[in-house]
RNA sequence: GCGCCCGUAGCUCAGCUGGAUAGAGCAACGGUUUCCUAAAUCGUAGGUCAGAGGUUCGAAUCCUCUCGGGCGUACCA
């Protein structure tokens, strides 16, 4: 809690009869400055004090003392509102982020605690597609929220190296893919992604007109779950090509993981799970498959093995959590998945739990909506998609374009644009609230003006360029009273919120808080920077704006490094 | 059919655990660059917060129903 809040709580705590908590809860911010800076409303006492809130409030700004933090109580209707000191306020705020700078925003909320965040996990052996951007961007950025507030935490891509889909290439590599014969080894055949992906739509065309492929696939599903030789060697090539693809695009994303552990990880541990289910007498064989009966909860069973005995990916997802338990302990396990999979996590969750893991409840699916064309929802298997490097290429080439039109002088022009052309896609993924569906839009997402990442991008690179000019360094030795404006006070607010949005952003698992937050920033600080002058001859105060323009600076960048972007200082 | 999610300006979205006059951006129209990067900024216009009830001193926010849209609903992930 800040001094200002405490110091407010401490003053109200002697004349209103609620704990010291209570009015914490109840002390907001007013909507325009002449309100004040921080408001009681006094509408949750008045039946205590059988009093009207308007007259509580009057009666209460008479008798409150005022002091140095707190200058000013001014009752306005029901509203008790209180003025601190600017100098104050100013002292506290821009000396916490000149002294913290580059960890301004952390925290030690999480300290100690670990969390572990499954995201991205595509299926391999196809292209990355837009629709696959959603979950790495949004996790990466959660990851990042989470270790600014202190967590440890562990980045898991969940890769989709398992399951029938990989019986199904089989059946597509051995049909119709390159001939093996001649060449003896696979690694021969010349097989790239796009031949991958051509060999996984085929089948499902093929399959829609000969349902008999379907049993041949998760007969060679089951084949390489037994550890048949030729499935194995096969799907490890298979894993090999989509694997390298992946990484590359992960890199111009600047998205790391901690572990790859993907499904095929647990394919040795799945006969433990299994047993442990069955031994505490929760699964019952039905029609030939053996399933947990969730009939109970209003949910149709969990399927743990087929008829063929083969696993499913609830099966792997119950041993994957159980591994993640056993070798990080998490305090927290969030799977950032799309909404669609909603019930599939309440069924497993719901497994967990009858398993008797009290830790199920600190896992939480993290969703959101999905990505759509104007046709419809896109889709691998009907190879309706736009591959993800093609936007981030086409993005990083109207960056470039810009530049050329605007500092064609600037020196690292590809890096840079490169860096906007990125930011520009990624800021657009965290904007809204996930759970929306998105609809894709070129123009949309290619647009670099308002409320986008270059926007972001451009004030604190036109911050740098401002610092470049001054000359000199900022230095924390300010006349704080000199800040006199309210666009200037209105600025150090926000600065002062940013940890709160942090740890609200964490709490809901909501990166786009953070996104608002450094939009609103911006635009505040563009107003100002319209309406006064940075570089002026008064050197003192020249000097206090010259502080309050590198904290707003040091705000952004932290911020947009917490979402995955880059702050380039030129641009 | 049942379950979950969504429905705020022409479009895309904010609106903290209910609170002081519902806010931005895009698109449209009109201003601001001999002045710290105009990827900016200022202004105009645009809203029965899907609809109807209810709870409350007070509802875009909570509850119920209706309508509209999305997703899911046993051997895919």
């Amino acid at each position: 809690m800040d001094i200002f809040i405490k110091n407010i709580v401490d003053i109200l705590k002697v004349e209103v009869p609620l704990s010291g908590e209570e009015i914490e809860g109840f002390i907001e911010i007013p909507p325009d400055l002449e309100k004040g800076d921080y408001a009681f409303p006094c509408f949750a006492i008045a039946k205590q004090l059988r009093n009207a809130p308007a007259k509580i409030s009057a009666e209460l700004a008479q008798k409150l003392p005022t002091g140095d933090i707190i200058t000013g109580i001014k009752a306005i209707g029901p509203y008790l509102n209180f003025y601190v000191s600017r100098k104050m306020f100013f002292k506290t705020i821009l000396n916490d982020v000149f002294t913290e700078s580059d960890s301004y925003g952390c925290s030690d909320l999480g300290k100690g605690k670990t969390a572990v965040i499954d995201y991205s996990s595509p299926n391999i052996a196809k292209h990355l597609a837009v629709h696959h951007l959603r979950s790495a961007v949004i996790g990466n950025a959660i990851h990042n929220i989470h270790k600014t507030l202190g967590y440890r935490c562990v980045g898991i891509n969940h890769l989709g190296d398992w399951g029938t889909q990989f019986g199904q290439l089989i059946v597509a590599f051995k049909r119709w893919g390159p001939d093996t014969k001649d060449q003896g080894s696979i690694q021969e055949t010349g097989l790239d992604i796009n031949k991958l992906n051509k060999l996984y739509v085929q089948f499902h065309k093929e399959a829609k007109e000969n349902p008999a492929l379907e049993d041949e696939a998760r007969d060679w599903f089951k084949k390489l779950e037994n550890g048949n030789e030729e499935a194995r060697e096969t799907w490890q090539y298979f894993k090999e090509i989509s694997l390298s693809e992946f990484e590359r695009v992960y890199e111009k994303l600047g998205i790391t993981f901690d572990s790859y552990a993907g499904e095929s990880f647990y394919n040795d541990m799945l006969d433990d799970t299994v047993d442990r289910i069955k031994e505490a007498g929760l699964s019952e064989i039905s029609e030939e498959a053996l399933i947990v009966n969730l009939e109970e909860y209003d949910m149709p069973p969990c399927i743990l093995r087929k008829k063929d005995d083969a696993s499913l990916y609830a099966t792997r997802d119950i041993c994957a959590a159980e591994y993640r338990k056993r070798e990080y302990d998490f305090d927290k396990l969030i799977y950032v998945v799309g909404s669609e999979q909603k019930l599939h996590f309440n069924q497993f969750f719901k497994v967990l739990e009858l398993m008797g893991y009290e830790w199920v409840s600190s896992c939480e699916h993290v969703d959101f909506g999905l990505v759509k064309f104007k046709g419809g929802k896109m889709s691998t298997r009907e190879g309706k998609v736009i591959l993800l490097e093609d936007l981030l290429e086409e993005s990083c080439k109207i960056a470039m374009e810009i530049i050329e039109g605007k500092n064609a002088e600037l020196e690292n022009k590809e890096e840079v644009a490169n860096a906007i052309g990125i930011g520009a896609i990624i800021f657009s993924e965290l904007s809204s609230k996930r759970v929306k569906d998105v609809l894709f839009d070129w123009d949309e997402i290619l647009n670099f003006d308002g409320e986008t990442g270059p926007y972001v991008q451009y004030t604190h690179a036109r911050l740098c360029s401002v610092l470049r000019k001054c000359g000199e360094t900022a230095t924390n030795d300010i006349g704080h009273d000199l800040l006199k404006e309210d666009d200037e006070l209105l600025l150090v607010k926000k600065l002062e919120f940013f940890q709160l949005t942090l740890i609200r952003a964490a709490k809901s698992c909501e990166p786009s808080i953070v996104s608002k937050y450094l939009l609103d920033l911006c635009s505040t600080f563009n107003r100002f920077y319209q309406h006064h002058r940075i570089l002026i001859d008064d050197a003192e105060l020249k000097k206090a704006r010259v502080l309050l323009v590198d904290s707003v600076r040091q705000v952004i960048k932290n911020g947009l490094g917490i979402l995955g972007l880059k702050a380039p200082e030129r641009m």
